[in-house]
DNA sequence: GCCAACGTTGGC
DNA sequence: GCCAACGTTGGC
């Protein structure tokens, strides 16, 4: 089973808002940036674990927990010239940009901030600290379940 | 609002 | 294929 944490800023999409779709699903479209597509694409599978943190706020922090419900499949807001993620090299035939589908778990009981996350000597590997531009980051499952700790969880 | 990091674009 | 210019992200 693999272990990965997705970004969102809230203000655009919130790990709440993810909470109140039907059967707290939702389509994880709009990425484009090609390493993020690849983990997309042909990495991530339905079951694995993702960590879903809140960027771009004045204490961005891993928020909640989610599972990964469908593999990748071609992101069609790239075909649609409304979409705010059109892309119009994307085609049916190669589409390009990749979405899986998740489904929220639960919040975690406390929020575990990014300046945590920074301090712990077991969490100083992950992308975040030093690729954090990258908003579709593999971890570790000791990493996972360390964030877990530390929000609270058994 | 600033700035560092880094990804993308385009000229050659 | 290189590299400078430019745009975006995201922490602070």
């Amino acid at each position: 089973m693999g272990y990965w944490l997705f970004k969102s800023e809230p203000g655009c999409f919130s790990f709440q808002d993810l909470q109140s779709r039907p059967n707290a699903t939702e389509h994880w479209d709009g990425v484009r940036n090609f390493q993020a597509r690849n983990f997309l694409r042909d990495e991530i599978k339905p079951g694995d674990r993702v960590l879903f943190y809140h960027s771009s706020i004045p204490e961005p922090a891993v928020v909640g927990l989610c599972t990964v419900v469908r593999e990748g499949y071609p992101d069609h807001t790239a075909l649609d010239p409304n979409a705010d993620h059109f892309d119009p090299k994307a085609t049916p035939d190669k589409p390009i940009w990749y979405m899986v589908d998740v489904r929220a778990d639960q919040a975690l009981p406390a929020e575990v901030p990014l300046a945590v996350i920074r301090e712990h000597p077991l969490l100083t590997g992950m992308p975040l600290v030093n690729r954090s531009r990258l908003s579709i980051q593999p971890i570790t499952e000791e990493q996972y379940t360390t964030i877990l700790q530390l929000g609270g969880l058994p």
